[in-house]
DNA sequence: CCGAGTCGGTTGCGAGCGCAACTATTTGTG
DNA sequence: CACAAATAGTTGCGCTCGCAACCGACTCGG
């Protein structure tokens, strides 16, 4: 068989790993967004901000975006709604007055003990179809990729 | 321990697969992305189209959708700008004068086979990170998460 | 056949996002 | 100390996308 009559190659973008990677985490990000939505009115970047302010307390915009991996527009976007909505709380920081240090007021500690167990209920259920060696050899490549590409923290 | 006095069930943003999901495969994506944009003008839509209609010639918009699980109009875009750049070709359908045939034109074809292999040689270098063993486990709970997701197809 | 409902595909519009530019502050260097 | 460079955060702008509405074509029951 000659070069030129090599059968073209071919990719199968249903076979293919990026694609593939791409359409899971769409549809585990649609699973949770609804919750997100209409039961708390929180679109993504707000409720990530919502989970890592909850995690950590007084921290700044700067150490959400570096946590999240969100640019910092978005961010501030995410802050300022939440704000707005008497969620979290911004005082300037005393040693650095560019930064705020941000924390979750009483209403925004209020939701976010509602919204973990949910979310990680909601988890657990997506988690739940695969087996105890299954979840462990996923969560091994998930990991192994994730320090490939510099992803981690 | 009475209910009171329970710790705050705490939710670590970075142990949260839904968000490393979606972490890893927009890295994944990234990876990918510069390639296309740089050496072929294309977006990801585009791209998307380019790898379906080079698998499957004399296909419908509708077709590209279902199996991209890209929404029609963002498929619409993306064939309009392929087919102003000469990418692909449109020819009403003989049965059903609603459907347009797309396929793939002369310069789509040799893109097309530039760009297959560049494609499959980036995910091979991104899963050369995992052993095989490894890869195997990785692409099961992938394809286990599909199916409880009814992703597949 | 003829009208209602469906289906393939396109388009107007508003929302969300990233880039780049900006303000205000801090840090580093000669 | 002064001035340049870096940093925290915000904002104007343009682009992309999804929703809903729409157009033309098909289909199926009466």
């Amino acid at each position: 068989m000659t070069a030129r009559s090599m059968p073209e190659q071919t990719l199968e973008l249903a076979a293919f790993v990026p694609f593939r990677l791409n359409r899971l985490a769409d549809g585990v990000s649609q699973h949770l967004a609804v919750v997100y939505r209409k039961r708390f009115g929180l679109d993504i970047p707000q409720w990530r901000v919502m989970a890592t302010v909850g995690a950590k307390q007084d921290c700044t915009a700067q150490y959400v975006a570096a946590s999240t991996r969100m640019h910092k527009t978005r961010v501030s976007r995410a802050i300022a709604e939440l704000e707005a909505r008497q969620l979290i709380e911004r005082a300037s920081s005393s040693d650095d007055r560019r930064a705020r240090q941000v924390r979750l007021s009483r209403s925004g500690r209020r939701m976010y003990s509602e919204l973990v167990p949910i979310a990680l209920e909601r988890e657990a259920t997506l988690l739940s179809c695969l087996g105890p060696d299954q979840l462990a050899g996923f969560l091994v490549g998930i990991e192994t990729l994730e320090r490939f590409l510099r992803l981690e923290d």
